[in-house]
RNA sequence: GGGCGAUUAGCUCAGCGGUAGAGCGUCUCGCUUACACCGAGAAGGUCGGAGGUUCGAAUCCUCCAUCGCCCACCA
């Protein structure tokens, strides 16, 4: 038999956790089970990077995503959460050329296939890792079906979506403006480039003019630019239309400075006339809006600008200089010839790397490319009609909006790690060859379009975030039709930070979509930003980063995904603090109290073997009061936290339990109950115990370790349990007969006499642990005569007297106090003097009448009563009544003072 | 250049159309047999500013201010 002396005072983590969530991982609960005729419920998890460790968002992430999954098992519907990594490939052949670098290595001294091995042994080593930390974090996903983006399924997944896209004409390999990262050695999509505010240089440069015959004049055309270096690929200038000063000039020709090549003056509507001086250097092979006009104007694209960030041959007199230094050695020359008008500070955002931070070059390469705009349109209507919903909703015009501009998404890159692209090409024709639709995993062996058996499959891999867009159903079994995918796919919540809407969620619906024709996921639920107590990014270089692990094994691990449930509304940042975390630490450890006592009292009062019986509805009337208030302020908060629960409010729904069970069930229910323990009351017993179980299996979600620490020494003495363990039992369901809204009011009038006498107490600086008198006037003496026990112990007051008369109340020398309801004097001889009472009472009497004056102004407006709906007025009406009569106990008491 | 968010008690944040809330901190008491990781009590807010809508606005609308974020072809 469990007795109190085999619990601690203080609850402690360590030594539950490990032995709980063996518990749970043994007794197979976090494979789908549940109701199979209840809809299921599925939640892919995020893969984190194998680059390294958890940090907080990944904990964030845990806990958000485990709360839901535990609320929904509990419901006993079948639940799945697939955990899963991510090969994550630039970040992590980054992270390993960095290692290889304190050897002085560098990948190509390794080689392809060598390189490849060291980062699949970091690879391991970092899951197994991530894979121990998301245990430490309590995490109840099924282990058994753990995925890699380079498994074996997952990969077959790409390579099948990547054949068919080509066999649809929406992939496609060509020569376009690309995001080039000279130091990472590889073409970037978009959103990999992050845009920084520099303060640069715009530099002035006169082109000279060409005659018709094509000799130069001694005229210019001005033109500004932050690049000088890329004048050297400059193919022409162009002007708009609309400038008066430039219009003579176009169809003309100028002379690229220092190269010297004729290159034509051209119209175009893009060029801003607002800007520089209205005309603009066009240089496709290094500026995406050059490229389009060039495009426009088939004009060619120069490189001069190598993988490596040198200027290349194509460069003239500054081949072979670094681009930074070739900008000065351009400046230098510009100035030398008298080309250079003049230069100006100029601040402007510029492009860097976002895994590495170099400045990216953009230039012209032959890349792969996703033909974006017809996989979004069917995205963007599943948005728009419903079928996928974002968690806040304000993020929806975001996701939209950039749906909307979509522009085609670079997929090769010119790494190592990653998937592989399945194309071939021809030594003999050079034509590409890429699998057949039906058969996507056969190598071709021979070149599609000549035959010959010269093939050589593309050096490169593709985008991680490939593989990441595939994940709900790659995941899940896809392109087999596995039970798992007819079962759980669409997922049910896709939950994730908000920096990734676009990286990944967009991504998913398009390519959910287009592989399986359903939406990948019904909910996005997207949450915040885990910042530092000054709301700083938390980041290495500030050294300001928490560790998960390392707050968990401080606060435990239920304080830390209280804090992080309850720290923000969805889609906002949270600030972690120490000191957060310790109020969740201190909430974990009242649960523990509070159980530990109820566990306690159960030892003590039952027979060994006996189990308590739970409160019958059928006897709910013939119950104490403050039974049927706790009965019914907890089947209140079992509705609440449902619904805001049902509406993602996570955080919300947490606080509610909080406060129910500190502020109500401790403070209140539990202390009242004592007095009756002590009489050995058997619906005391059974109520605590119930109120105990059903707040433990409301807070389990949010604190899965101390709640089943508490409930596996609880459940032996419950009649009603129906698990051998808290995450499998059944949810708390609301029942509308448990809520009493009399009992409700009559308990609000007790606490408010408790309330009442303990403020008189300490305002005349009785003792706390002092008994007094006390004297209650009240027309519900009944009621108060009820709770008399409690109240006295409450409140230490004994003799305790209860009258309906006011005018049983001692006139002076006593403390009073007037609430609506009842009157409330303690007969303090000696410590009450009478000025100050009066004093006290006179300042409550001018607020009473401040407060009745105000109701009846409102009330007397015929506005008011004819447009507030009537259930406003009635309660207004009822409060103008409690504060009249509060106003009329306040002047009798000031009477009877003298 | 567009868009979004924040601005509420000393601090961190909820609330988002019907009497201003929580946690932490502060002050005063208290080792009352679950918990000092606690209990009791108290102080503390013209809900960024200005207009408007409404019987009623922290909550809806408009404008402004400050901070932060996202997007954009800022040559």
């Amino acid at each position: 038999m469990t007795t109190v002396q085999e619990l601690p005072k203080a609850y402690e983590p360590s030594q539950h956790e490990a032995a709980i969530y063996r518990l749970w991982e043994e007794g197979g609960y976090f494979q789908p089970r549940g109701d199979p005729q209840k809809p299921p419920f599925c939640i892919v998890m995020p893969p984190p990077n194998v680059t390294g460790a958890l940090h907080m968002g990944h904990a964030l992430t845990d806990t958000l995503e485990d709360v839901l999954v535990r609320w929904h098992r509990m419901k006993g519907e079948p639940t799945l959460w697939l955990p899963g990594v991510d090969h994550a490939g630039i970040a992590t052949q980054n992270v390993v050329e960095r290692e290889l670098a304190k050897e002085g290595l560098s990948r190509h001294d390794l080689g392809r296939e060598a390189f490849l091995q060291r980062v699949w042994e970091w690879a391991q080593r970092t899951r197994a890792t991530i894979t121990q930390q998301h245990r430490r974090l309590g995490a109840s996903c099924d282990w058994t079906r753990e995925r890699f983006t380079l498994d074996e399924g997952p990969s077959r997944a790409v390579r099948t979506t990547f054949v068919r896209l080509y066999h649809d004409g929406l992939v496609y390999r060509g020569e376009r403006i690309i995001n080039w990262c000279p130091r990472c050695r590889t073409a970037l999509s978009d959103l990999e480039v992050e845009h920084q505010e520099h303060d640069g240089r715009l530099w002035f440069v006169r082109y000279p003019l060409l005659d018709d015959q094509g000799r130069p004049t001694d005229q210019f055309i001005v033109v500004a630019t932050t690049r000088p270096e890329t004048i050297v690929a400059d193919v022409a200038v162009a002007v708009n239309p609309q400038v008066e000063r430039w219009r003579p000039l176009i169809g003309r020709r100028c002379l690229v400075p220092v190269v010297g090549r004729p290159v034509p003056i051209i119209a175009d509507e893009a060029v801003d006339p607002r800007f520089g001086t209205g005309a603009l250097k066009i240089t496709p092979g290094h500026d995406a809006l050059d490229f389009e006009i060039g495009e426009r104007h088939r004009l060619p694209a120069i490189v001069s600008i190598g993988p490596d960030g040198r200027m290349n041959e194509q460069a003239g007199p500054l081949a072979g200089l670094d681009r930074f230094e070739a900008r000065k050695e351009m400046a230098r020359r510009l100035q030398e010839l008298g080309l250079l008008e003049r230069e100006e500070a100029h601040r402007h955002s510029i492009g860097h790397c976002q895994r590495c931070g170099t400045i990216v070059e953009p230039i012209v390469s032959e890349q792969w490319f996703v033909r974006m705009r017809p996989l979004a349109l069917p995205a963007v209507r599943a948005v728009r009609e419903g079928r996928v919903r974002i968690v806040p909703r304000r993020f929806v015009r975001i996701y939209l909006h950039w749906l909307e501009n979509i522009r085609d998404w670079c997929i090769s890159r010119q790494l190592w790690w990653g998937h592989r692209i399945p194309a071939w090409y021809c030594g003999a024709c050079g034509a590409v060859t890429v699998p057949p639709r039906d058969d996507p995993m056969r190598d071709p062996q021979r070149c599609g379009a000549c035959g010959s058996p010269d093939l050589r499959q593309d050096e490169d891999v593709l985008d991680t975030w490939f593989s990441s867009a595939l994940w709900p159903h790659s995941t899940l079994g896809w392109p087999d039709d596995t039970e798992d995918l007819r079962r759980f796919y669409p997922t049910s919540v896709l939950e994730t930070g908000y920096d990734i809407l676009f990286f990944w969620v967009a991504r998913m619906v398009m390519m959910g979509l287009y592989n399986t024709g359903q939406v990948p996921f019904r909910y996005v639920y997207l949450h915040g930003l885990v910042r530092d107590p000054h709301g700083r990014k938390m980041t290495k270089s500030l050294g300001n980063v928490v560790d998960p692990l390392e707050a968990v094994d401080r606060y435990g691990c239920d304080a830390l995904r209280y804090v992080l449930a309850t720290g923000a509304a969805p889609g906002n940042d949270m600030r972690l603090s120490a000191e957060k975390l310790e109020g969740g630490r201190n909430f974990a450890n009242k649960v523990w109290n509070a159980g530990r006592f109820v566990v306690q009292a159960l030892a003590e009062h039952l027979a060994p073997g006996e189990k308590v019986e739970a409160p019958s509805g059928r006897r709910r009337r013939s119950l104490p009061l403050e039974d049927r208030w706790i009965l019914s302020r907890l089947h209140q908060t079992i509705g609440r936290v449902e619904r805001l629960l049902r509406q993602f409010q996570i955080g919300e729904a947490g606080k509610r339990l909080h406060e129910f069970f500190w502020g109500e069930l401790c403070d209140w229910y539990l202390e009242m109950a004592k007095v009756r323990l002590r009489q050995g009351d058997r619906d005391a017993l059974a109520v605590l115990a119930y109120a105990l179980d059903m707040s433990l299996r409301l807070l389990h979600p949010f604190m899965p370790f101390v709640t089943e620490a508490l409930w596996q020494r609880l459940r032996p003495h419950l009649a009603w349990a129906e698990t051998e363990a808290l995450i499998a039992a059944p949810w708390p369901r609301a029942r509308r007969s448990w809520l009493d809204s009399e009992a409700e009011r009559q308990m609000g009038l007790v606490m408010g006499v408790v309330r009442a006498m303990r403020n008189l107490r300490a305002e005349w600086r009785v003792e706390p642990g002092r008994w007094v008198e006390a004297f209650v006037a009240s027309p519900e003496a009944g009621v108060l005569a009820g709770l008399a026990p409690a109240v006295e112990a409450l409140a230490r007051a004994r003799p305790l007297h209860i009258s309906p008369d006011p005018a049983s109340l001692p006139a002076q020398g006593a403390a009073t106090a007037v609430l609506p309801g009842a009157q409330v004097a303690l007969p303090l001889a000696g410590l009450v003097e009478v000025e100050r009472e009066r004093e006290r009472l006179q300042r409550q009497l001018q607020e009473a009448e401040r407060e009745v004056e105000g109701l009846a102004r409102r009330l007397a407006q015929a506005e008011f009563r004819a447009r507030a709906p009537a259930q406003v007025v009635a309660r207004e009406e009822e409060r103008l009544a409690a504060a009249r009569q509060r106003l009329e106990g306040l002047r009798r008491r000031l009477q009877a003072l003298g």
